[in-house]
DNA sequence: ACGGCTATTGCAACATTGTTGCGTTTTGCA
DNA sequence: TGCAAAACGCAACAATGTTGCAATAGCCGT
């Protein structure tokens, strides 16, 4: 844990979600790394990633935990998961919308870590079919 | 489907529900209606509760689903779930802050359905333990 | 280049959550 | 009261996530 280290697990999983468009979940993520590792360790490195802040967590409208390589990301400090994620109702792909900020107020007596919102409907691919 | 009818299943569930000042998760409903019904008959009353508009789905952070009775629910009427969620990362429990609205604008190649904003953080009740 | 410490892995077993099929019971309406 | 269909219970299955432990493999210092 203090030392983290570079695994051909880690690589494989690192570089399937660095090259995808959307948001990738575990069983998607075991069947493209498929060979290369068993299906436990892909949620160990997913924790592990998520934790080096290495790629984030996001949660679909349907439950389903999805994830993402952050453009924004910055390996060294957490960053503030304040951005927009569009969830497709038909193909069920999730994205991040990086340049969507959003600004909420709430009473003093919420502690506000961070924000999700993620918003459900039909998106651009699948409108033209 | 077409004939609604009102059961002891779907009542006790409702009930939960409608006293519970935050959203209850599948587990925690059955665990509070355990005697009166069966473990499947939660899933499927939550389903119809959900497809009559009594009762409304939220999703935490951490991917678990939650049901909810909503205040500004109108039974004949689809709502507009344009309405903020507050998830306490310390006692897990999810609740509505339907005095938030959100606008959000987007490109005109995404349809837009629902929004879902999730806040995490502490909640008032727990900033002060 | 080598050796050792320990992070990481694989495997097996288990836990939780959600789904499906089917025969039986119960509800609401005529 | 009787009947059609909605709803139920049970059992079996499927998918997803977790844990323990022994074996393996990165990485650091020499």
């Amino acid at each position: 844990m203090s030392n983290p280290r570079n695994t051909k697990a880690k690589q494989a999983v690192l570089n399937e979600i660095a090259n995808s468009s959307f948001a990738l979940s575990q069983p998607e993520l075991f069947e493209r790394v498929k060979g290369t590792c068993d299906r436990v360790t892909v949620y160990r490195v997913l924790d592990r990633l998520v934790s080096e802040n290495k790629i984030h967590k996001i949660v679909n409208i349907d439950g389903t935990i999805n994830y993402a390589h952050c453009a924004s990301c910055d390996e060294s400090y957490a960053h503030a998961h304040d951005h927009l994620h569009f969830s497709c109702l038909k193909c069920k792909k999730i994205e991040c919308l990086e340049e969507q900020l959003i600004h909420v107020k709430l009473p003093d007596t919420y502690q506000i870590k961070e924000l999700f919102l993620t918003i459900s409907g039909i998106c651009p691919g699948c409108s033209l079919s």
